[in-house]
DNA sequence: AACTATTTATAAGA
DNA sequence: TTCTTATAAATAGTT
């Protein structure tokens, strides 16, 4: 939709792809946003640019806000920490378990009084209680991996770019065959590698 | 677009929000595939209806290959042609189905004769089958996120590594405030980069 | 499932 | 990048 029509192929010039992707990836997450609203659905939207990550992300309303929120439970026990043990999650929601009630509701099926003990009701109860526990494990773990690949996405593209410059000085070095010109193209360094730190 | 512009709310009739679910979903899903394409991205999109499942999917190029065959059967059959529909998956691994299987195992369930005509006897095998194929997805789906994980923490080793080389190469280069021992140092250099493009 | 009157998105240009 | 504008494309309401 534009002065001219546009055939469906990879736009050649990197600049103006760059321009198209801008343009359109707002077009996109507006239309994303709009259908989500409009028909109540939920929608993920992820954009993965060709030179790492830079990834885009758009959700409908209610529903991921609930599975935010249940997410968020499970925060960050990934870290090296003391990582179920001591830590408590007040269960301020009563749509969602805290941790130690999911432990014991394991325990319970695991250590607890055998099968055999628990009557039918006891078990559909049971069977339910896991089966939502589950989802939940499962729905956090993929996030993160998620997360992670995202994370090693940009790690990867700023390695790349320190890399790109890192060529692109010695090539020049190479090229004058001289130093003076390697010393001013440095300038543009530290930055690069203070922001390529927060990622290691 | 259209006779008349509508506000940004959910229509509360049914019809015709499915109606407009129906087209805006297409829409959607033809402007992913078309920034894909012509900006050279990966675009992952989901949408699950909020009654339950229906969810839709679509995909850029290369990296997206390699989650391709875990979410390609996933695919919403009825969704553009050309994509998957003619594409075959044949089953080169005897622990895992071929798309054509699961594809008959859920219609059977979703489309086939109604759940209340199916006897308790049917409903438990096709719970088994069902429990079954949703294992062996989800395992796929964690084996190929782990790969992508391997994958990309490899690559990280392997720029950081250059990095460091060049930088190496750099600082000699400006110690010795000459050229001729950059040319020497620098022929460590291609087979790394041979090596790296294994993995880009 | 088609048809159009309109609105919306966007390609090119500034 | 941002804005403007001509034109292509999407789609709301209709048949």
């Amino acid at each position: 939709m534009g002065r001219k029509k546009v055939e469906l192929r990879r736009i050649e010039d990197k600049s103006s792809r760059q321009v198209t992707f801008s343009k359109r990836r707002k077009g996109l997450m507006k239309k994303a946003r709009e259908i989500s609203i409009l028909c109540d659905v939920q929608v993920a939207l992820v954009i993965f640019s060709s030179r790492g990550k830079l990834y885009e992300f758009c959700h409908g309303s209610s529903l991921a806000k609930i599975l935010e929120h249940y997410w968020s439970r499970f925060e960050d026990r990934n870290a090296s920490k003391g990582v179920y043990e001591t830590e408590n999650y007040p269960s301020e929601n009563a749509n969602h378990w805290t941790y130690k009630e999911l432990q014991q509701i394991v325990q319970r099926d695991l250590e607890g009084p055998n099968v055999e003990h628990l009557t039918l009701t006891d078990l559909v109860q049971l069977e339910r209680e896991l089966g939502a526990a589950l989802t939940q494990i499962r729905s956090r773990k993929t996030q993160l991996m998620i997360e992670l690949i995202s994370t090693l996405h940009e790690k990867e593209r700023m390695l790349s770019e320190e890399n790109e410059l890192l060529e692109k000085q010695i090539e020049a070095i190479l090229k004058h065959d001289g130093v003076e010109q390697a010393k001013e193209v440095d300038l543009g360094r530290p930055h690069q590698k203070a922001t390529l730190s927060l990622l290691r």
